[in-house]
DNA sequence: CCGATGTCAGGTAAACTGATATCC
DNA sequence: CGGATATCAGTTTACCTGACATCG
């Protein structure tokens, strides 16, 4: 079965026969792949009011455990947003009731980000609707291709992942 | 070998043990690594003095094959924007000198797009960066392990290939 | 006083929306 | 005249930058 990228890969090899395009035949699915991941993301979040900025966001909190508070700081270096942007997004989350913010007791400048109850019970909903859109596109793969689809890309994300940045 | 997801899966087993994450095994791995290669493809296009957006076009205009033009209406087709923002990417691609506009001989309401030559060696060229990030990347996997994950991809992507939109 | 934390105001960049002129 | 093509003006969105107040 033909896709996108085999005729990408044919048009190139068509306008550029001198050239080795086969990088694409890997790469070029992977970003298309995370391109339409995104939107069927959006989409799950939608259905339960959220932007996947604020899926972001939440699920840190959610994720660091009882009692479900990080500092701003934490916070953008888990998005990789600067603190601007964190502050503003934190605004945001708190206007529609998510999170609070606390004062550090420990550190008189510092913040505290807390999911409120509602915010935990929204992340914890947007998770579930988010796998189960995953799900779906998964289910073309058996299991052993998906433990072998994991493993390659493992293997592809390692460099970046282990180095900082 | 530990990555970033192998920990995100581990903190969301432990604090929702009742769902299986399996999915974020692969899809997760899916959009980071389209993350890392936005940021390499704008390394890539930063050093011949391209946007992601200006490759976008200006490829879709390369590979069309001589005599490098294709109507606004094809480009925005192609590149999944709308047409507000396809004349704006036009006007500016133009100003640089990289694209011209041209009256459609056979339709008065018609333009078409064509690459001028500086637009033409530019397009050539940041391909050829890109193909160069991208064996980079690869380079941690044999051919055999390549062709093994375009074939899982391409099993993922075909769904949203064959169906428009 | 230096460095870190978080906030704020202002600016940017690129997209979208809706209305419009032109033409098939 | 209905539908298509491309453009334009105006708005939106989300981010960044740089300055600032606060505090360890």
């Amino acid at each position: 079965m033909e896709d996108e990228v085999d005729r990408l890969v044919a048009a190139w090899r068509r306008e550029r026969p001198d050239l080795d395009v086969e990088p694409l035949e890997v790469l070029s699915r992977v970003s298309r792949l995370a391109r339409h991941l995104d939107r069927a993301r959006r989409l799950a979040f939608t259905e339960h009011g959220l932007e996947s900025w604020e899926f972001d966001v939440l699920t840190a909190l959610r994720r660091a455990g009882t009692p479900y508070q990080l500092s701003p700081g934490q916070l953008l270096t888990q998005t990789l947003v600067t603190s601007g942007t964190m502050t503003n997004r934190i605004d945001r989350l708190a206007k529609k009731g998510l999170v609070e913010r606390l004062p550090d007791p420990s550190d008189r400048r510092g913040v505290l980000v807390r999911l409120t109850d509602e915010g935990k019970d929204r992340a914890d909903q947007a998770l579930a609707g988010l796998l189960a859109q995953e799900r779906a596109i998964l289910g073309e793969l058996t299991r052993a291709q998906r433990v072998e689809l994991a493993g390659l890309l493992r293997q592809l994300t390692a460099p970046f992942d282990n180095i900082p940045g």
